[in-house]
DNA sequence: AGTACATTTTGCCACATAACGAAATGATGG
DNA sequence: CCATCATTTCGTTATGTGGCAAAATGTACT
Protein backbone atom coordinates (compact mmCIF):
# COMPACT_ATOMS: atom_id res chain seq x y z
CA UNK A 1 0.00 0.00 0.00
CA UNK A 2 3.02 2.26 1.08
CA UNK A 3 4.53 1.96 -2.56
CA UNK A 4 0.94 2.40 -4.21
CA UNK A 5 0.30 5.54 -1.90
CA UNK A 6 4.02 6.98 -2.98
CA UNK A 7 2.76 7.03 -6.85
CA UNK A 8 -0.89 8.66 -5.91
CA UNK A 9 1.07 11.53 -3.96
CA UNK A 10 3.34 11.72 -7.10
CA UNK A 11 0.89 12.18 -9.29
CA UNK A 12 -1.53 14.66 -6.80
CA UNK A 13 0.43 17.69 -8.45
CA UNK A 14 -0.17 19.83 -11.57
CA UNK A 15 3.04 20.55 -11.88
CA UNK A 16 4.34 16.76 -12.33
CA UNK A 17 1.72 15.41 -14.11
CA UNK A 18 2.73 17.97 -17.13
CA UNK A 19 6.01 16.59 -16.82
CA UNK A 20 4.61 13.19 -17.66
CA UNK A 21 2.85 14.29 -19.92
CA UNK A 22 5.47 15.98 -21.82
CA UNK A 23 7.48 12.97 -21.34
CA UNK A 24 4.69 11.19 -23.01
CA UNK A 25 6.27 11.78 -26.41
CA UNK A 26 9.68 11.27 -25.61
CA UNK A 27 12.95 11.67 -23.16
CA UNK A 28 13.35 15.69 -22.27
CA UNK A 29 16.29 17.24 -20.89
CA UNK A 30 15.99 19.05 -17.36
CA UNK A 31 16.54 22.25 -18.41
CA UNK A 32 13.59 21.93 -21.07
CA UNK A 33 11.28 20.76 -18.27
CA UNK A 34 12.58 24.08 -16.49
CA UNK A 35 11.51 26.21 -19.51
CA UNK A 36 8.25 24.23 -20.05
CA UNK A 37 7.22 24.71 -16.61
CA UNK A 38 8.84 28.13 -15.70
CA UNK A 39 9.43 27.52 -12.49
CA UNK A 40 13.36 27.53 -10.55
CA UNK A 41 15.65 24.75 -11.52
CA UNK A 42 15.35 23.66 -8.25
CA UNK A 43 11.41 23.06 -7.95
CA UNK A 44 11.94 21.11 -11.45
CA UNK A 45 14.59 18.65 -9.93
CA UNK A 46 12.57 18.11 -6.81
CA UNK A 47 9.68 16.82 -8.65
CA UNK A 48 11.87 14.82 -10.69
CA UNK A 49 13.09 13.34 -7.51
CA UNK A 50 9.46 12.50 -6.30
CA UNK A 51 8.57 11.30 -9.63
CA UNK A 52 11.51 8.72 -9.69
CA UNK A 53 11.10 7.50 -6.58
CA UNK A 54 7.42 6.66 -7.03
CA UNK A 55 9.21 5.06 -10.33
CA UNK A 56 7.12 6.76 -13.02
CA UNK A 57 9.82 8.00 -14.45
CA UNK A 58 14.07 7.16 -15.03
CA UNK A 59 16.86 8.70 -15.71
CA UNK A 60 19.73 9.15 -18.03
CA UNK A 61 23.11 11.59 -18.16
CA UNK A 62 24.58 12.39 -21.33
CA UNK A 63 27.36 14.73 -21.10
CA UNK A 64 26.40 17.62 -19.32
CA UNK A 65 22.55 17.14 -19.54
CA UNK A 66 20.54 14.60 -17.52
CA UNK A 67 17.46 13.17 -19.19
CA UNK A 68 13.99 11.96 -18.39
CA UNK A 69 11.96 9.35 -19.61
CA UNK A 70 8.72 7.86 -18.59
CA UNK A 71 9.41 4.37 -16.94
CA UNK A 72 8.47 1.15 -18.93
CA UNK A 73 8.58 -0.72 -15.79
CA UNK A 74 6.25 1.10 -13.07
CA UNK A 75 7.12 -0.38 -9.81
CA UNK A 76 3.09 -1.70 -9.87
CA UNK A 77 2.55 -3.83 -13.05
CA UNK A 78 -0.94 -1.56 -13.58
CA UNK A 79 0.66 2.22 -12.52
CA UNK A 80 0.37 2.37 -16.96
CA UNK A 81 -3.06 1.00 -17.20
CA UNK A 82 -3.47 4.06 -14.66
CA UNK A 83 -1.85 6.63 -16.55
CA UNK A 84 -3.36 6.29 -20.34
CA UNK A 85 -6.72 7.04 -19.04
CA UNK A 86 -5.60 10.24 -17.42
CA UNK A 87 -3.16 11.39 -20.21
CA UNK A 88 -6.62 11.14 -22.79
CA UNK A 89 -8.66 13.33 -20.01
CA UNK A 90 -5.12 15.78 -20.63
CA UNK A 91 -5.34 16.20 -23.62
CA UNK A 92 -7.77 18.59 -24.09
CA UNK A 93 -7.57 20.66 -21.13
CA UNK A 94 -6.18 24.32 -21.63
CA UNK A 95 -2.74 23.83 -19.83
CA UNK A 96 -1.52 20.48 -22.04
CA UNK A 97 -2.63 22.11 -25.01
CA UNK A 98 -0.58 25.37 -24.11
CA UNK A 99 2.53 23.04 -22.99
CA UNK A 100 1.99 20.96 -26.37
CA UNK A 101 2.60 24.26 -28.35
CA UNK A 102 5.37 25.91 -25.90
CA UNK A 103 7.23 22.35 -26.30
CA UNK A 104 7.48 22.10 -29.95
CA UNK A 105 8.95 25.67 -29.41
CA UNK A 106 11.23 24.63 -26.82
CA UNK A 107 12.43 21.47 -28.54
CA UNK A 108 13.48 23.49 -31.55
CA UNK A 109 15.61 25.49 -30.14
CA UNK A 110 18.71 23.70 -29.39
CA UNK A 111 19.88 22.87 -26.24
CA UNK A 112 22.56 25.01 -25.62
CA UNK A 113 20.71 28.06 -26.88
CA UNK A 114 17.90 26.95 -24.30
CA UNK A 115 20.41 26.85 -21.59
CA UNK A 116 22.15 30.31 -22.53
CA UNK A 117 18.45 31.67 -22.46
CA UNK A 118 17.08 30.43 -19.46
CA UNK A 119 19.78 30.97 -16.82
CA UNK A 120 20.20 34.67 -18.35
CA UNK A 121 23.95 35.17 -19.60
CA UNK A 122 24.59 38.52 -21.48
CA UNK B 1 -7.05 19.75 -15.49
CA UNK B 2 -8.60 21.63 -12.31
CA UNK B 3 -11.67 19.04 -12.11
CA UNK B 4 -8.96 16.28 -12.78
CA UNK B 5 -6.37 17.48 -10.07
CA UNK B 6 -9.20 17.39 -7.74
CA UNK B 7 -9.48 13.74 -8.53
CA UNK B 8 -5.88 12.78 -8.06
CA UNK B 9 -6.00 14.79 -5.32
CA UNK B 10 -8.68 13.04 -3.63
CA UNK B 11 -6.85 9.62 -4.39
CA UNK B 12 -3.82 10.74 -2.86
CA UNK B 13 -4.79 9.87 0.78
CA UNK B 14 -4.68 5.84 2.64
CA UNK B 15 -7.86 6.30 4.36
CA UNK B 16 -9.84 7.84 1.44
CA UNK B 17 -8.99 4.98 -0.98
CA UNK B 18 -9.23 2.36 1.92
CA UNK B 19 -12.89 3.88 1.77
CA UNK B 20 -13.34 4.11 -2.06
CA UNK B 21 -12.00 0.25 -1.78
CA UNK B 22 -14.58 -0.84 1.01
CA UNK B 23 -17.59 1.01 -1.37
CA UNK B 24 -16.37 -1.43 -3.94
CA UNK B 25 -18.35 -4.23 -1.94
CA UNK B 26 -21.53 -1.99 -1.79
CA UNK B 27 -22.64 1.27 -0.32
CA UNK B 28 -21.99 1.56 3.83
CA UNK B 29 -23.42 3.71 6.30
CA UNK B 30 -20.98 6.53 7.72
CA UNK B 31 -20.99 4.73 11.24
CA UNK B 32 -19.59 1.29 9.13
CA UNK B 33 -16.65 3.69 8.06
CA UNK B 34 -16.16 5.23 11.41
CA UNK B 35 -15.88 1.81 12.84
CA UNK B 36 -13.42 0.55 9.76
CA UNK B 37 -10.73 3.31 9.36
CA UNK B 38 -10.88 3.58 13.80
CA UNK B 39 -10.87 8.12 13.11
CA UNK B 40 -12.79 10.68 14.87
CA UNK B 41 -16.91 10.82 12.99
CA UNK B 42 -15.26 14.56 12.33
CA UNK B 43 -12.71 13.36 10.37
CA UNK B 44 -14.29 10.58 8.34
CA UNK B 45 -16.86 12.92 7.13
CA UNK B 46 -14.65 15.29 6.10
CA UNK B 47 -12.43 12.68 4.29
CA UNK B 48 -16.12 12.09 2.83
CA UNK B 49 -16.89 15.54 1.94
CA UNK B 50 -13.77 15.53 -0.34
CA UNK B 51 -14.50 12.21 -1.83
CA UNK B 52 -18.29 13.42 -2.61
CA UNK B 53 -16.68 17.19 -4.34
CA UNK B 54 -13.92 14.93 -6.62
CA UNK B 55 -17.50 13.11 -7.59
CA UNK B 56 -16.04 9.70 -6.73
CA UNK B 57 -18.95 9.00 -4.20
CA UNK B 58 -22.53 9.52 -3.81
CA UNK B 59 -24.73 9.86 -0.83
CA UNK B 60 -28.02 9.39 0.60
CA UNK B 61 -29.88 9.89 3.37
CA UNK B 62 -32.01 6.94 4.92
CA UNK B 63 -33.90 7.52 8.19
CA UNK B 64 -30.88 8.07 10.81
CA UNK B 65 -28.55 7.33 9.08
CA UNK B 66 -26.28 8.34 5.48
CA UNK B 67 -25.08 6.31 2.99
CA UNK B 68 -22.19 6.08 0.77
CA UNK B 69 -21.41 4.31 -2.55
CA UNK B 70 -18.82 4.91 -5.80
CA UNK B 71 -20.28 7.42 -8.00
CA UNK B 72 -21.45 5.47 -11.29
CA UNK B 73 -21.12 8.63 -13.40
CA UNK B 74 -17.48 9.92 -11.89
CA UNK B 75 -17.02 13.51 -12.81
CA UNK B 76 -14.01 12.46 -15.65
CA UNK B 77 -15.49 9.42 -17.76
CA UNK B 78 -12.38 7.40 -17.29
CA UNK B 79 -12.21 8.02 -13.68
CA UNK B 80 -13.32 4.08 -13.62
CA UNK B 81 -10.78 3.14 -15.48
CA UNK B 82 -8.21 4.66 -13.13
CA UNK B 83 -9.99 3.38 -10.43
CA UNK B 84 -9.90 -0.39 -11.27
CA UNK B 85 -5.89 -1.09 -11.85
CA UNK B 86 -6.03 0.66 -8.32
CA UNK B 87 -8.33 -1.99 -6.57
CA UNK B 88 -6.09 -4.30 -8.36
CA UNK B 89 -2.98 -3.54 -6.94
CA UNK B 90 -4.65 -3.02 -3.03
CA UNK B 91 -6.27 -6.65 -3.09
CA UNK B 92 -3.00 -8.13 -1.85
CA UNK B 93 -1.56 -5.24 0.82
CA UNK B 94 -1.53 -5.84 3.68
CA UNK B 95 -4.17 -3.44 4.85
CA UNK B 96 -6.90 -3.96 2.88
CA UNK B 97 -6.93 -7.54 3.84
CA UNK B 98 -7.09 -6.99 7.18
CA UNK B 99 -10.31 -4.20 6.21
CA UNK B 100 -11.92 -7.02 4.90
CA UNK B 101 -12.05 -9.18 7.35
CA UNK B 102 -12.42 -5.56 9.74
CA UNK B 103 -15.39 -4.86 7.40
CA UNK B 104 -16.56 -8.76 7.14
CA UNK B 105 -17.40 -8.31 11.29
CA UNK B 106 -18.88 -4.46 11.11
CA UNK B 107 -21.42 -5.64 8.66
CA UNK B 108 -22.34 -8.68 10.33
CA UNK B 109 -23.39 -6.26 13.31
CA UNK B 110 -26.59 -4.12 13.08
CA UNK B 111 -26.16 -0.54 12.69
CA UNK B 112 -28.09 0.57 16.52
CA UNK B 113 -25.73 -1.99 17.70
CA UNK B 114 -22.58 -0.52 15.93
CA UNK B 115 -23.35 3.04 17.10
CA UNK B 116 -23.95 2.04 20.51
CA UNK B 117 -20.58 0.43 20.87
CA UNK B 118 -18.77 3.24 18.71
CA UNK B 119 -20.11 6.41 20.81
CA UNK B 120 -19.78 4.61 24.08
CA UNK B 121 -22.91 4.97 25.68
CA UNK B 122 -23.22 3.02 29.14
C1' DA C 1 44.47 21.64 -12.87
C1' DG C 2 41.05 24.84 -13.32
C1' DT C 3 36.94 27.09 -15.05
C1' DA C 4 32.24 26.92 -16.67
C1' DC C 5 27.96 25.36 -16.08
C1' DA C 6 23.72 22.00 -15.70
C1' DT C 7 21.76 19.80 -12.02
C1' DT C 8 20.94 18.56 -7.20
C1' DT C 9 20.93 19.36 -2.25
C1' DT C 10 20.01 22.30 1.60
C1' DG C 11 17.72 25.74 4.31
C1' DC C 12 13.97 28.40 4.75
C1' DC C 13 9.15 30.33 4.25
C1' DA C 14 4.26 30.33 3.17
C1' DC C 15 0.49 27.66 2.77
C1' DA C 16 -2.25 23.32 2.53
C1' DT C 17 -4.04 19.43 4.98
C1' DA C 18 -5.15 15.58 8.36
C1' DA C 19 -6.38 15.03 12.86
C1' DC C 20 -9.24 15.98 17.06
C1' DG C 21 -12.90 18.03 20.23
C1' DA C 22 -16.74 20.97 20.65
C1' DA C 23 -20.63 23.08 18.80
C1' DA C 24 -24.19 23.11 15.14
C1' DT C 25 -27.44 20.63 12.14
C1' DG C 26 -31.25 18.01 11.01
C1' DA C 27 -34.14 14.05 11.11
C1' DT C 28 -36.76 10.53 14.34
C1' DG C 29 -39.63 9.30 17.84
C1' DG C 30 -41.75 10.08 22.06
C1' DC D 1 -42.46 20.53 20.97
C1' DC D 2 -38.54 18.35 22.93
C1' DA D 3 -35.03 14.97 23.35
C1' DT D 4 -32.03 11.84 21.04
C1' DC D 5 -28.64 10.82 18.14
C1' DA D 6 -25.97 10.33 13.56
C1' DT D 7 -23.59 13.39 10.96
C1' DT D 8 -21.45 17.76 9.63
C1' DT D 9 -19.25 22.23 10.47
C1' DC D 10 -16.02 25.04 13.01
C1' DG D 11 -11.83 26.16 15.41
C1' DT D 12 -7.34 24.71 16.50
C1' DT D 13 -2.96 22.30 16.15
C1' DA D 14 0.80 19.63 14.18
C1' DT D 15 2.74 18.03 10.14
C1' DG D 16 3.52 17.92 5.12
C1' DT D 17 4.49 20.22 0.77
C1' DG D 18 5.64 23.55 -3.05
C1' DG D 19 8.26 27.35 -3.90
C1' DC D 20 12.83 29.99 -4.18
C1' DA D 21 17.81 31.30 -3.28
C1' DA D 22 22.21 29.83 -2.21
C1' DA D 23 25.61 26.38 -1.72
C1' DA D 24 27.27 21.81 -3.21
C1' DT D 25 28.08 18.37 -6.84
C1' DG D 26 29.96 16.56 -10.79
C1' DT D 27 30.92 16.67 -15.69
C1' DA D 28 33.15 18.78 -19.86
C1' DC D 29 36.33 21.70 -22.08
C1' DT D 30 40.45 24.41 -22.17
Amino acid sequence: MHDLMDMLKALADEKRMRILYALKGGELCVCQLIALLELAPSTVSKHLTILRSARLVDSRKEGRWMYYRLSKEFRSPSAGKVLAPLFIDMEKTAEIVADRKHLKRICGEGLDALCQRLFCKP
